[in-house]
DNA sequence: TGCTTAAACTAGCGGCGTAAGTTTTTACAC
DNA sequence: GTGTAAAAACTTACGCCGCTAGTTTAAGCA
């Protein structure tokens, strides 16, 4: 096949399609000849719209941030805002976990990316936090969040019983699978919990840098 | 060359090139062709010692792990224990951050990681916390440490100072990389201290579980 | 001494990202 | 209208990758 009359990609398909891919069968499923052939084409041809197969996967941790809602920092208190925010980022990621690991090195040049960060330190700069101080919250919410994301703790620990019998407070970790969905987000609520309120109370005593 | 007279590999050496390798050139580089190169060998040869290259990633997993002082858990107070630990997990991972996305997945079947686990979850159930809660803590400290492990959140942002040009909150993102140590150190020392101390709160309120 | 096992080798499979060059179609300038 | 340049598909191929199979030779043991 030569130049079809109708061309048969566009970038938005391309990335709808990894996006597709690398949920269902995760990042290493999204080669450029599986992705091609998964839109009904040579796997080379992606280079006439993409330059690199890193252009690709941007694109679709792009869209994966866009969905955040950042909304929640007009018209909130910055404790609201920061708790609505993390709550929309983590609700994001828990749907697509699979890209985790492509938005846990930053932001990168990601207009997405970039917003999100200008909205959570504005707000926090704009409510008398020092800009170190909003800088450290800024990345402290991000460990929190990505660290969450980015693998289960539940489903971190083998299923094999046998290997925890010499490990006398362990010998029920075999069972964490089972109950992952209330330990992991047990683990994220309480943390965000934590940090908020903890830093509420340093923010109400006037410690703000 | 068939069989040598002395053994070329062992694991013990096989484990040092490539912990070695993935310290200075990091995971990607750590091929097989690449690392038997390193120790003077053909790549096939490593196949005597490892069935697979995830056997091998995983010994140098389990050998940066097995640096970390879970020793501080005895004698002190579960705050003092906790703290020490995240300091001393936290210390090896900026040795080694290049292995970190293979720890972040869990302690899997490692014995390094499983002996901490016991010692962390442990401690807090000999301190009174509930099983449910003492897991949520253990989860709540895995995030901090390996999302600030992670990716540096200084480095995350690219250096281009055009890039921020319509980003009224982020004119000086661009100087953070030149305070990376800061940054990163900093968030990650304020996260463990608002952690432990309202865990501590909540604990000397009685709220436990 | 002979047999088994260990530890190196070479050759090769299928997959990867990507570069180069080909073909045909479209879009636009004259 | 026609000639030309660009676009979008194609095929082929390069040098990596993890890993398998089969070969060779030395070591260790009965």
């Amino acid at each position: 096949m030569a130049r079809p009359r109708q061309a048969l990609l566009t970038k938005e398909r391309i990335v709808e399609a990894a996006a597709a891919l690398i949920d269902a069968e995760g990042l290493d499923a999204c080669s450029m000849r599986r992705l091609a052939t998964e839109l009904g084409v040579q796997g080379p041809s992606l280079y006439n719209h993409f330059a690199t197969k890193a252009e690709i996967v941007d694109a679709v941790a792009e869209a994966v941030v866009a969905q955040v809602d950042i909304t929640v920092f007009g018209g909130n208190d910055w404790r609201e805002g920061l708790r609505l925010w993390a709550k929309s980022y983590h609700a994001v990621l828990a749907a697509h976990p699979n890209i985790v690991p492509v938005l846990a090195t930053g932001p990168g040049r990601r207009p997405a990316g970039l917003a999100m960060a200008e909205a959570v330190y504005g707000a926090l700069i704009e409510a008398g936090w020092s800009r170190a101080r909003a800088t450290h919250i800024g990345a402290l919410m991000r460990y929190l969040i990505t660290g969450s994301a980015l693998g289960s703790f539940a489903l971190g620990f083998d299923a094999d019983p046998e290997l925890y019998d010499h490990y006398p407070h362990l010998h029920r970790a075999h069972e964490l699978a089972a109950h992952r969905a209330a330990v992991d987000e047990g683990a994220f609520e309480l943390g965000l919990d934590l940090l908020i309120t903890s830093l509420s109370d340093r923010y109400d005593q006037g410690v703000r840098r």
